[in-house]
DNA sequence: ACTATACCCGACAAATTTAGTCTTAATTAA
DNA sequence: TTAATTAAGACTAAATTTGTCGGGTATAGT
């Protein structure tokens, strides 16, 4: 119930790697998924991800591969994972709001005010703290 | 991937109905079930795995019932999602430590301290603060 | 003693979510 | 032109969660 899932694991093992190399330089998908033992097409995709995001920048074609877009520092772990996984919540209730009952609810507003404090634990955490090397 | 499960939630449904009651009544899955609109099967499961845990008191037998056992306020969350859910970790290389990689590993530590936020945060969370009426 | 009502427990089945695979583009360096 | 790379989506497989079933034990009431 609180369990990172593999693509968001893979994706930090990923920046983590692309991190500790020079600035510019890119790095494959293939390079990354051998070195670590992870399926090569679930990295892609997950890679894929980052991209749209911009989180980094692709370069396609032969000795292609990718490189950093934006200040790791900069970016949430909240946004972090919902760019991997969706939208983030401790309880389907705050997404699809078609529970019959939400107004008689005992737990609603107490599983609520849980839900802020994750947001705001994972909001206080940036990428980089998780994938610099030092 | 940060989602409270059914079971947590209708055990914490079933505890807040059990709390607003006097201190001694008892609570029988039917009724819970009947009012909130949950399996009673699951829910049975659910409040036996309480039990076990001796945070609920079953009385067998015809108007029996559940009633709370140990204080909700003495009680943390970790405590109580491991009861139901058994044993929490952010990422699996925690518990089956059989993971080829934990020596490379690039992001295990700084996994390791936002496991350890997760659950300091949980741990200062009482089962109280969420079941309490008021 | 009998019966109805409650909890107890484990095996099973169904549904959902996560993980992984495959196939077909599009791009580009050499 | 070819090989290497990302892009995208459909598909399958595995794992987990959710829900069901069938048989127990205990006990209050009659
Ligand atoms: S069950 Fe939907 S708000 Fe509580
Ligand atoms: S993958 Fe197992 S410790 Fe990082």
């Amino acid at each position: 119930m609180l369990k990172i899932t593999r693509k968001v694991e893979y994706a930090l093992i990923a920046l983590s790697q692309m991190q500790m190399k020079e600035d510019e330089s890119l790095t494959s998908v293939k390079e990354i998924s051998q070195q670590n033992d992870i399926p090569y097409e679930l990295l892609a995709k997950t890679m894929q991800l980052l991209a749209r995001a911009e989180i980094v920048e692709a370069v396609k074609g032969p000795h292609g591969g990718y490189r950093l877009k934006k200040d790791p520092t900069e970016i949430k772990m909240t946004t972090f994972f919902e760019i991997i996984e969706g939208p983030m919540g401790f309880m389907d209730c705050y997404f699809d709001s078609n529970c019959d009952q939400i107004h008689s609810c005992s737990i609603r507003t107490p599983i609520q005010r849980i839900n802020d404090s994750i947001r705001d634990m994972f909001n206080n955490i940036s990428l980089n703290d998780i994938t610099r090397s030092v």
